[in-house]
DNA sequence: CCGTCTATGTCCAACTAGTGAACTCTAAGC
DNA sequence: GCTTAGAGTTCACTAGTTGGACATAGACGG
C-alpha cells in the first residue's frame, strides 16, 4: 500500500542526493503554502541560501512543476515563482450513502471541478466502480487536464478498511460491497495509485485542510449519519491505530441497560444519536418518510418534537465528546454530516453535555464547530489524502511523469 | 522549555552540515538500539557507507561520544562501536504518592543505580524538593559519575502539569503543592534542564521502553491508585494533547447516575476503581487500616470479598479501557498500580468487560498485559523522557560539556 | 604450518551540492 | 541622468558522501 515510488527508486537515506530532494520539497512547500513567492522570499522563508534557490527555481522550472512568471507587479526585478497549475493533479472520489462524488484539484490545493451525483445503495460494487471511473473520466474531459499528470486518487468509502489486505469491512450501508477492495479496483481502472480511507477520516481531514479546522493540528471530526463515526487527526496526520480502526465514538457505551445496538452491546453511543434509531421515534407524530434532513429543516422551522429530538441527540453526542475529551484532549471537534445542518440547535447541547460531562481543563481550551464544507468534507479529503501520500517528493522525482500510464 | 542547545546554535536547515548532523544522529542511534555494532554493520543498518561511517565513527570516538573496543570476540577483525558508558547521564526523579524514587541512567539505556526512600505525603513542596536534590547527590556519588556529563533530568509528578507555565494544577496526592513549578525548581537545585510530565504518562513510557511495552509503537497505561489516570503512547512519543491533559480516562463517564466523584460528575470510572471510592466498601467487613496493596494481597490470599471487590473494578475498569480501545485503538493496555499486582484477578475481568464492549475489531488486536516494572515504572519513564527529551543530538553537538555548569 | 579466502576498516580521488562574494540587471527616487 | 537598492545569476570554494583500491587479520583447508 505504500507509494510505488519508492519500489523504485532505491533512495540513500543520508547521501547529499536526499538532502537536495529534502530542499526541493522545501522549495515546493514553500510556494505552495504562500500561493507564490520571489526567489528571494522563498530564500529567506526557507532559509536556503540565494544561489542555492537559484538552482533548485531553475530545476524545477525545467521539470515542469513550477512556474516563473517573468516579471511581478510593482517590483523592481522580482519574478513571482508559483506551482504550474498542471504540474499534477490529484482527485478525490467518496462514495457516500447516497451520492458519488468527484473532485479534481492540483498540487496547489486548488479544486479545478468538482461534481456529484446520485447513487443506488443497491447498486453492486462493480456498478459503482464503473460509475466513479466515469464520473471521473467526465471530470478530466471537462477540464482538460492532462491524463499523464494524475499523481494519485484519493477514494473514501462509507465503512472500515482493513490496514492489511485493503479490503472493505462489512458495512451497513453498502452490503453488497464487503470484501471488496476498492482502492484495487479503482486503480485497476484508472491505472494510478489510489489512496483509500474511510469518509470518517478523510472528513476530518477535509475539514482540517479546508474547513473548520484549518489553523488547528489536533482535530476530532465527529459524523452523524445512518451511524456515527470519528475522524481523529493528530498532529496534522489521520490517526487510524494499529488496527486501523480508531474513532469508532458511535459505539462507546453510554448506557448499559440502554436500547439493543446493532452491534450486539446495550445503550451505544449510536442508539441514541444515529439515523438508524432517532427517526422511529417520530414515526407516530410525523409519519415514516422523514429522513435526518428533514427532521433538521423542521427543527429550524420550528417543530417542537424535531427540535426536543435533535437536543436530545446532540447531549449524547456531547456525552461521547466529552469521553473522546478526556481521553484525547483535541482543539477541535467539528461536527459533520447532515445533523451539521441544524446550527446551534445541536451545538448547543453538545457544549453543553461536554461542559457537564469532560474534566474542565480538558473542556476548556476546546471548540465545537460545525463542518464548513458540508457534504464536500469527505472529497476534498480524499483529494486532501491523495496529496499528503503522495507527498511533495512524487512530482519531484521525475516518477510522476514516467509512472502514469499511457492512456488511449 | 525547548532545548537551549537550538538557542545557541544557528542550525541552517539544509546545508551539509545539517546533513552531517542526522548521519551522526542515525549512527549514534543504531549504535544505541543494537547495543553495539561492528562498523560494518553500522554501515548496513544505516545504510551509509562504509567510509562514511568510518569518518563518523572516528569523529563520535574523538568525541569521547562513543568507545571503540580494539577487538570483539571470534570475529575476523571487526572492531565494535558501543556508546561510551559516561558520555552522557541522565537522571529520573519520581515523586510518587508515599516515595520518592531517582535512577541514574547512561545514554545506552542502562540504569547504574536507583533508590527510593519513603516520602511523607504532607511534606512541603520545599521539603519535597530537598529531599530529591539530597537522593540525586548521594546517587551520583555512590555511582561516581562525572556531574558535567549530566544531559537531563526526567521528573515525574503525580498531578497535571500546565504545558505553558509547567506549574502543577491541584492535585489530592501532594496538597501543598499546587502552584508550583517542579521543573524550574529541580532545575534551579541541579543547574541541568529538566523535562517534567505526570505518572501516569512517564508509567507508560518506561513500560514502553523497558518494560511490557517493548517491541510497541502505541501504548495505553491505565494505572489505578487513589485515583485512575491513562498515560498514552502514540507512536513511540508521549500524547499530550493540545492542552496537555490527555488520558483523563478516570474522569470518563460510566454511570450518570452513579455515584458523585471529587470531580463534580456522577459515575466517573474513579468512583468504581479508585482506592478512594473502593476500600471503603471493604471497612464494614475488614476494617479501615485496609490499603490497596492489602486488598490485593488479601484477594491472592482467596479472601472472597476481596477477590469480589476486585473483579469489580476489573470489569469497570475493562468499560473504560473498551471507550479508549473504540477512539483510539491501542495495540496494547498495560495495567500499572498496585492493582497490576492483582495479576487474573483482575486482568480477567478488563478482558471479559473489553471483549463484551470494545467493537470486535478493535478489541481483537489488543492484549492486556499487567506492568512489568512495578513501583519503578515511572522514574524509569522519567529517564526515557530525559534521554527522550535531549534527543541524539544533545550529545552530539558538543554544548553538552559546555553547558553543563561547573559544580563544585 | 602455510597459502588462500573473505570480510573489515581506511585512504584517496571523484563527485554532489550548498554558500559567500562578486557581478549584472532593473526600476524607483531624487 | 545618476544613484541606489534589491533581485537574480555566476563562480570559485568548501563540506561531505561515495566508490574503489588497499591493507589487515582471522578462518579454513590442505
Amino acid at each position: 500500500m505504500r507509494s510505488r515510488a519508492q519500489e523504485v527508486v532505491v533512495e540513500t537515506p543520508g547521501s547529499q542526493s536526499s538532502l537536495h530532494r529534502a530542499n526541493l520539497e522545501r522549495v515546493v512547500r514553500a510556494v505552495r503554502l504562500a500561493g507564490s513567492l520571489t526567489q528571494a522570499e522563498i530564500a529567506r522563508t526557507t532559509g536556503l541560501s540565494a544561489a542555492t534557490v537559484s538552482n533548485i527555481v531553475r530545476e524545477l522550472k525545467d521539470g515542469g512543476t513550477v512556474e516563473v512568471t517573468p516579471t511581478s507587479a510593482g517590483g523592481r526585478r522580482a519574478r513571482s515563482v508559483s506551482l504550474s497549475g498542471d504540474a499534477g493533479i490529484v482527485i478525490g472520489v467518496d462514495f457516500g450513502h447516497t451520492h458519488l462524488r468527484v473532485a479534481i484539484g492540483n498540487l496547489a490545493h486548488q479544486v479545478l471541478a468538482e461534481e456529484s451525483e446520485p447513487m443506488d445503495v443497491d447498486s453492486s460494487a462493480a456498478q459503482g466502480f464503473d460509475r466513479a471511473e466515469e464520473l471521473v473520466n467526465r471530470l478530466i474531459t471537462a477540464t482538460g487536464v492532462d491524463r499523464s499528470k494524475i499523481a494519485g486518487v484519493g477514494l473514501g468509502v462509507p465503512g472500515p478498511i482493513d490496514v492489511e489486505s485493503g479490503s472493505l469491512g462489512s458495512t451497513a450501508i453498502l452490503p453488497g460491497w464487503t470484501g471488496t477492495r476498492p482502492g484495487e479496483e479503482l486503480r485497476e481502472r484508472l491505472g494510478v495509485p489510489v489512496h483509500v480511507d474511510n469518509d470518517a477520516n478523510l472528513g476530518a481531514l477535509g475539514e482540517l485542510v479546508w474547513g473548520s479546522g484549518k489553523g488547528v493540528r489536533d482535530l476530532a471530526y465527529i459524523k452523524v449519519a445512518s451511524g456515527v463515526g470519528a475522524g481523529l487527526v493528530i498532529n496534522g496526520k489521520i490517526y487510524r491505530g494499529p488496527g486501523g480502526t480508531a474513532g469508532e465514538i458511535g459505539h462507546i457505551t453510554l448506557d448499559e441497560s440502554g436500547p439493543v445496538c446493532r452491534c450486539g452491546n446495550r445503550g451505544c453511543l449510536e442508539t441514541f444519536a444515529s439515523a438508524r434509531y432517532v427517526l422511529p421515534l417520530l414515526q407516530p407524530s410525523h409519519g415514516n418518510e422523514l429522513t435526518m434532513e428533514g427532521v433538521v429543516r423542521l427543527a429550524r422551522d420550528g417543530d417542537p418534537g424535531c427540535r426536543r429530538v435533535i437536543a436530545d441527540v446532540g447531549r449524547h453526542i456531547g456525552s461521547g465528546v466529552a469521553n473522546l475529551c478526556n481521553l484525547l484532549n483535541p482543539s477541535r471537534v467539528v461536527l459533520g454530516g447532515d445533523l451539521a445542518e441544524a446550527g446551534e440547535l445541536v451545538l448547543g447541547p453538545i457544549r453543553e453535555s461536554v461542559g457537564r460531562y469532560a474534566i474542565p481543563s480538558a473542556a476548556r481550551q476546546l471548540s465545537v464547530l460545525p463542518g464548513a464544507l458540508g457534504g464536500r468534507a469527505e472529497v476534498l479529503g480524499a483529494l486532501a489524502l491523495a496529496l499528503s501520500e503522495m507527498g511533495d517528493s512524487t512530482l519531484l522525482d521525475g516518477t510522476l511523469h514516467a509512472s502514469a500510464p499511457a492512456f488511449t
